[in-house]
DNA sequence: ATGAAAGCGCTAACAG
DNA sequence: CTGTTAGCGCTTTCAT
């Protein structure tokens, strides 16, 4: 048992050289390490099987190489497809930069506790992608102004303009209106999802309506129905459609999980879905092509923009870091307020049609 | 600006004490501490807002209060109700503690480079709970025999023994046994899991196979096919069953999905599931209720094999800690092995029957 | 009951 | 190109 941990320092003496060659190496800041000598490092590294510890490399600098990713505290949050594939995009970014991901539920306390404000201030995490907001989320104002590196994925508020990285939901709703139309749909339904709560949600019903406006198909208020975004809801929601007007010819459904409780409910009124009544989601969940038949969608490609979501924030506390390193000697005393300098992440990120067999021609 | 973010320093100074004694608060080690030095140092801390690094509090004892979920690289995997249940409860045990999760794909170059080993040792986290083990990771014997804190959620090997916390699926399968028995079936199906590949899935099969023989039926081989634990799988092994014995009354599913998806193969063999042919399922996930009809199924409760296997690999990291510590100055040299007293956790946490409304009585 | 001092393992000026 | 040195913010003996 050789306790005491290898250090870098057993490196150093290991390869007979400094503390700070060795650390320069590690850091990739070899711009003026000599090759031979770098070698001579790494040799020893290998030698030593030495590991750099993170807790006292994030120390001098304040931070920890890590990502916090946080989501409401919705019943069986993991659970989910959604917030499983975004999650899914932001580890495979974070990885490629060397981060790490850590996991924080917003719980009743843990908002009463600000903890978000907390894993920042005592240097658990660099940054924070929150998945899932909605505008019930009124706590998110303490990172209204503030260049506290918290980003919002694939959501964005009516009151505070957050960083924040999403789909193109106007381009979906209207790839979704130019699509029915074309295939000759003009009594069309739609489950929408909570346009009050969720403002994506509300950007592609709008857009869907207006598209459709442009294209001469009025849509009636009596047939757009909230689904909820859950399968459950979005089957009820039909039943309801089916029963406001049982001639509709198609159904346009915010997400994919409604779409396929329309399947359900289409079903147990004894028509086929895809057939009798065209059915078109939004999401493109693993199910959707799955399904039978196949549901004709639109691609959010949730991967990418967790991905994307991610890359932009490690940006922002990049630009961020490098900018108060700066400003640390500079400014004396009156600057309380965020400096000009600093941009809102503001990114839409394009979305694709993917027909396959739940529309038909008519 | 005032810049340099308050520290343990600033405390001191505030309240008029010594480092160490704050500390000594912070830590709640205040046997020692009078109860006025207390109040004052708390109060200094609110006042000036304080929240101790963490980075800094784990350096000297080299511990991040933090654990890592480790999951296989499955697509989707976040995306999947079984481990996001578990990953739930492990974040409500670990948050219970004041512990972190982190999140770790175990990508087959995180596996080649040994990752698992790099987050444990360069102080990232304190343990690892792996869920979604098969006998495919073979890498997992790089902790066989080791001290290393790693704890296999819900699963076991037949080569290596590591620190576990699973369900007691042979009790599982004796309670399927009971009840289809006992509601009068004695023609029966089974949808089995990869029994090569996951024990767990193999214990539940097995049990269920003894218990049904100790009952008198006999389960021919033929009857038994293997559904990947997914739904499609279950659908086409359900289609399966149908054909080599069309007069099953009764068909016992290793996991809901599979159970759902026999659900489908019923309904499109023109029969109905529950009625003409009763279905059973096992984990008891949210939709096996919502189905139509009701799951009967056995509850796992996975949200508390989550917790209980976090709140035991945190045991065993509290007394791993508190040994090392005194053997550090005890043992000097012959002491490669693990010491005898390290125990292995091994734990079965108890299942229970949901009764709805799929299986009829014969 | 409280304080002084020595690290924990690394980074980053600042020298040379 | 490389070494010296001074921290980062906290814990923890060991004194008092």
């Amino acid at each position: 048992m050789g306790k005491t941990r290898v250090s870098i320092r057993d490196v150093a003496r290991e390869s007979g050289v400094s503390l700070t060659t060795v650390s320069l190496v590690l850091n990739k800041n070899d711009a003026r390490i000599s090759e031979a000598t770098r070698e001579r490092v790494l040799d020893a590294i290998q030698r030593l099987d030495y590991t750099p510890s993170r807790l006292a490399r994030g120390l001098p600098n304040r931070q920890s190489k890590t990502l916090a990713i946080l989501v409401p505290a919705l019943q069986h949050a993991f659970a989910d497809v959604y917030f499983g594939e975004i999650i899914s995009g932001i580890y495979e970014a974070a990885a490629e930069r060397g981060f790490r991901i850590m996991l924080e539920v917003a719980r009743r306390d843990y908002v009463k506790r600000r903890e978000y404000l907390t894993v920042l201030d005592d240097c658990s995490v660099d940054g924070i992608l929150f998945i899932g907001a909605s505008e019930e989320h009124t706590w998110l104002q303490d990172f209204h102004g503030t260049d506290r590196p918290l980003l919002v994925v694939n959501n964005h508020f009516t009151q505070w303009d957050l960083h924040r990285v999403e789909c193109d939901y106007q381009q979906a709703g209207r790839l979704a209106a130019d699509y029915l139309t074309d295939m000759g749909h003009t009594r069309i339904g739609h489950i929408s999802g909570p346009i009050d709560k969720v403002l994506t949600t509300a950007d592609l019903t709008t857009a869907f309506i207006e598209r459709l406006t442009e294209r001469g198909t009025r849509l009636a208020d009596q047939l757009i129905v909230d689904g909820k975004l859950h399968v459950e809801f979005g089957k009820l929601a039909c039943e309801e459609l089916l029963q406001r007007d049982p001639a509709i010819t198609a159904i346009f459904a915010s997400n994919d999980k409604m779409a396929l409780g329309a399947y359900q409910a289409i079903r147990e009124a004894g028509k086929k879905p895809g057939q009798d009544v065209s059915v078109m989601g939004c999401d493109d969940i693993a199910t959707a092509r799955l399904a039978e038949p196949g549901l004709t969608t639109i691609s959010m490609n949730f991967l990418n923009v967790g991905a994307e979501s991610c890359r932009s924030l490690l940006d922002l506390i990049k630009t961020q870091t490098g900018r108060s390193k700066n400003n640390a000697g500079v400014n004396g005393a009156t600057n309380g307020t965020v400096p000009a300098e600093s941009l809102r992440v503001d990114r839409r990120l394009p979305v694709e049609l993917i027909e396959r067999a739940s529309v038909q021609r008519v």
